[in-house]
DNA sequence: GCATTGATTGGAAACGTTTCCACTCTTTTT
DNA sequence: AAAAAGAGTGGAAACGTTTCCAATCAATGC
């Protein structure tokens, strides 16, 4: 069944059904009533592969996720796909692993499927070098803060990362603790890493709190693993702390194992904050404080201006979304020390 | 860059550049290596609309994901990512909510992109109804028995959700626990929830345990709310029981929180066992005991099996693939109780 | 009435492939 | 030496759309 064939049935041209099949404007009101009804009636079904051959472009957006599993990519994954099931664009979704290239994948299903804009759903700065000029068409990543790339088509939507990182050492401050270690990503290859990374230090500072990233910081890829290997790494080093702030809740709760295993209890011993605000987090024993990030904004504003972008040329930028820190039972008050 | 404009410049016509790129026979080895030289040279990009509007098919698989944010759904996806990257054929990824019809959307999918087979992750055997009849391409649906459903095209690969059950419960039974209470997903909706159930109650059968289901049974969607609530339910019933067995470890992990919020301790108070084996369960406090689903040998089967299908066309198969008991901390023996 | 305008329609070209057929050389067979 | 077979190649048709241009027809203005 193909317009050929809607045409002859209707007997109208194949260039009017097409135009009444799109919506085109000259085509009398008697035409597209016949021809719709038919379409439908036969359960006509465009072929989307001739339609994009001739347009040169498709109607697809690109969504790259890198990290499988993260659930707070799929919370977003899921409102994207609501978004955009409500316009007159169709998805394409790339999945890919933590070490595979995302700007690279990018670039290639761009060429092939001629998307007309890209969200990025997690990945690193670094990756966006010279090769992501070659992609000319709106994009935006989420997640990640892009404002200091050079890329003019290049918007993003994050978390104030470093305000997140500074607000949560703030709040383990005012419950009085003084050493607290920190476990986030590596600062070098994650943009996310260093803000938060750097937000920590901003509220050390502020304190006259003494941090070394040497003895207090650990670093690792954000899951449950490397934030008991990390938590474990920083027991063994001897290092003194009453609490300690992971940057991805995945990594808070294998540090709650690691600490549990050497005797240490939280929060009675050691208080314990994440980040991501996983749904998770509030049916762990104890509940996992952590700073809520709303991936329901981050994705639904993504959306909203990639296809400002695509729709109204807008030119590229770069927004935050609130965030929601949750004190909860994996904290405690503690009597400061007058300790260095 | 297209074909026509790589048979000017290495001087052969677009068919034997065509060929060439395909790998067909008939072309000299001197003629191949000049255009696939010319086509690396140029960074020629085939288009994959004509190719396919010529073709009258795509070379996608297409992979319909029920269930957002299943961390074991995510491992899969990545395998089968992973097998399909090796062979000449092109994801088509599709994401929805557990409140659509998998089928439905697949078969509008299949008839707008031309899929050569089908993968469905999650799911329930009741939407496979006769609007499943309008594909009539090689599917095969992975963690869900698929063997009593009349499509000559439809596989499934599948862990023995029965059996899983069974011994889940059998290890506890060994462990002394005579009373248990189980939480799973609603029988009446899905069959892998059936099975499960049904698994429990041959195991009790088996050693003479009463176990009447409007006592000792909660069903909700695999979650951990539902887990939670589910045990809440149970708790606050005043049903007696020594240990929990949850048809999914993210139930499991909401029923030890509720269990915890009533005063019960696990395992001292309680044992409690999932099903899934996701990886956050070695690092819970105490670790999750849980029969691991091999999901990269279920996803790995799922592809050798579709592409058999698709390349040989062999019948419709339904196989299981193994598991494995983890006994873990949430696990406690007992004194066994002379209890009916 | 005749030219002008605007609305509607028909028809053909083009998008970039694949594939089929025909053709030209070689090589092999008889 | 002629015929047959085979290897390699060129060229054109076809896939199902969109879009442009030309054509038709009615209505409007002079």
């Amino acid at each position: 069944m193909t317009i050929k064939d809607l045409a002859q049935k209707t007997g109208y041209a194949v260039g009017t059904v097409s135009r009444a099949l799109n919506g085109h404007p000259n085509v009398s009101p008697k035409a597209r009533t016949i021809i719709l009804q038919a379409a439908k009636e036969s359960g006509f079904q465009l072929n989307t592969n001739a339609k994009q051959l001739k347009q040169t472009h498709s109607n697809a957006i690109l969504v790259v996720v890198k990290g499988v599993g993260n659930e707070l990519f799929s919370e977003m994954l899921e409102t994207i796909q609501r978004c955009v099931a409500q316009t007159r664009y169709q998805l394409l979704v790339d999945y890919m692993d933590e070490d595979m290239s995302e700007v690279a994948r990018a670039v290639r299903l761009c060429r092939e499927r001629k998307p007309l804009g890209v969200i990025f759903l997690g990945g690193s700065n670094q990756n966006f070098n010279k090769d992501f000029s070659a992609i000319d068409i709106p994009c935006v990543v989420v997640t990640n803060n892009a404002s200091t790339l050079p890329f003019a088509n290049l918007s993003s939507v994050t978390t104030d990362d470093r305000e997140v990182a500074r607000q949560a050492i703030e709040t383990m401050i005012a419950l009085g603790h003084r050493r607290i270690a920190v476990i986030g990503g590596d600062p070098t290859i994650s943009d996310t890493s260093r803000l938060r990374l750097e937000g920590c230090m901003d509220a050390f500072r502020a304190h006259g709190l003494p941090f070394d990233t040497a003895r207090d910081y650990r670093a690792g890829r954000y899951s449950w693993h490397n934030g008991y290997e990390a938590a474990q790494d920083l027991i063994r080093s001897g290092s003194r702390f009453t609490a300690i702030f992971a940057a991805a809740d995945v990594m808070a709760v294998g540090a709650i194992r690691a600490l549990w295993e050497n005797g240490l209890r939280v929060p009675r011993d050691v208080s314990v904050m994440g980040v991501d605000g996983l749904p998770l987090g509030s049916y762990l024993v104890p509940q996992l404080a952590t700073v809520i990030q709303d991936g329901t904004a981050l994705a639904k504003r993504g959306v909203e201006i990639l296809l400002r972008s695509i729709e109204e040329g807008t030119p590229a930028c770069h927004e935050t979304v609130p965030f929601r820190i949750a004190r909860r039972e994996s904290l405690r008050r503690i009597q400061a020390q007058g300790e260095t």
